[in-house]
DNA sequence: AAATTAACGCAATAATATTGCATTAATTAT
DNA sequence: ATAATTAATGCAATATTATTGCGTTAATTT
């Protein structure tokens, strides 16, 4: 199933409307190898000529973030769609950033950082891993 | 070597200046186990007594960022002192985040995602792993 | 086709970050 | 110790990014 089909059926399973604006944000998303912020993704959109507000595109995000249909990525703070709803509805995430053109790519798997696979030709210059959770004064 | 004298021998080997603003910010993310805006110093410092102005606060997070002294801690977007400079030196950084306080502890080693140590107590939700680099189009 | 209400669009505002320039103060040279 | 040098600061202005409130529109249900 693409990513289109996909996101549709989770917003409509999950009680959202589809809407053109919706239908709009998540086309952009789908058709970019870059990660996007929001006023990429409305300027994008105005461009297209479909009519996106900024606004509009920061709920749109919010909602598609929830539903663990984009991430955020965290060198850039823009926003990616998850390839893999499986992987991506998991608070685990895993990305590939280049540092100069900003591409980023979406791990497929749990990867370690000693044996990670990461697409081909791709110069590995360092990493960012953070561990979220709750400390002990906050679980209880 | 603590991390006050520390930072001032750094920033002295390359060629800055001990300032009143640069010691009170030092002294701030050296007292804090969260990581820190610069409008937190800003305002920490000020309510100290020790005007602190935030632009001032920006460049100065700068320096010291450039100079292995702080990272930025990515989920929030804060900044927190580097606990080790032979780590912190290079381009890989390891955090635990705290997802209700923030609270935030940098790990001593490189761990991998499956035998990491955490500290005593924390209850580990997911994670984060950008890997940083060059794409084959940009390395040429 | 009408009713319902989620979602949108616009305007205003808040929060975060950057730039230019005159002044101040840390360091160097005398 | 004092003067000269200039890095760094502080202030003002501005740019960028994000949030909120509310009337209107349009997707869905009745």
């Amino acid at each position: 199933m693409d990513y289109k089909t996909r996101a549709c059926k989770i917003l409509e399973a999950n009680g959202n409307r589809i809407t053109q604006p919706r239908r709009e944000v998540i086309s952009i998303l789908d058709e970019s190898q870059f990660p996007l912020s929001p006023y990429d993704i409305a300027k994008i959109g105005t461009d297209k000529g479909v009519h996106l507000d900024t606004v509009t595109v920061y709920r749109i995000i919010e909602t598609l973030e929830t539903l663990g249909l984009v991430h955020r990525v965290l060198e850039s703070g823009k926003f990616l769609k998850c390839g893999h709803i499986g992987l991506s509805n998991t608070p685990c995430h895993h990305f590939v950033v280049c540092k100069d053109c900003g591409k980023t790519v979406e791990l497929d798997s749990h990867p370690t950082i000693s044996n990670v696979m990461l697409p081909a030709g791709f110069n590995l210059i360092g990493h960012r891993l953070e561990f979220i959770g709750q400390c002990q004064e906050c679980i209880s």
